[in-house]
DNA sequence: CGAGTATATGTCACAACTGACATACGCCGC
DNA sequence: GCGGCGTATGTCAGTTGTGACATATACTCG
């Protein structure tokens, strides 16, 4: 990882290292994680699945394709809000949300 | 609803009015609202359920007695991050928070 | 009635997120 | 090889969220 991204995940407030430093993270932190990427790829199987490019999706979002690439990538700038405010937005219900959420990692 | 209020949530992104207003939603606000809101309750049951003031759960937290007032009252200025992140450390489950949030409204 | 405790609301300086843009990477058809 | 397309990454100005503090309301016990 380029210190460039270690210096801006740092600041966006992770820990951040390679493999082994996952250990530091405190259970409540992994499993946000675990949550947050849950949804991360939630989002892009909704995408796949209606066929669309980032692109388009991010039209239909009103966002930018980048922000969609880094919602799918679990990036630490993105938060819980967008990502779940985008999911409704693109068709999935309170229920699947949640569904996703429980499903173990 | 007093004008100060008024204005404080307009400012943080809410459409504000008496009832009615509501219906000016669309599907997915309202969604994410309701949801904000069962993580909200969901807070505030954990919290009693252990038998801690709001204060002795802010310290536990890091954080403060009003924040944890404004994430029981799912305030517009308390972010879905903050409420699943606080549950989480407040001990509940990926898989409890999924199926608070999959309940119906 | 106070004093004490628990919760709610208003405000602000500082930190984090967002959308947009630029650019880079990878893949494919030509 | 090169151009086009889809995706990924870096950056930044403007917006939003956060913790802390002050203050307000509400309830209980002497």
């Amino acid at each position: 990882m380029e210190d460039a991204k270690q210096d801006r995940l740092e600041r966006a407030g992770w820990r951040v290292g390679d493999a082994g430093d996952f250990l530091e993270l405190t259970p409540e932190e992994a499993a946000f994680v675990e949550l947050k990427l849950a949804l991360a790829f939630y989002l892009r199987e909704l995408r796949a699945a209606q066929g669309w490019t980032q692109t388009q999706t991010a039209r239909r979002l009103r966002s930018s394709q980048s922000r969609v690439a880094k919602m799918e990538a679990a990036d630490p700038s993105v938060s819980l809000d967008l990502l779940v405010r985008s999911l409704l937005a693109l068709g999935a219900s309170r229920a699947d949300v949640g569904r996703v959420i429980a499903r173990a990692a």
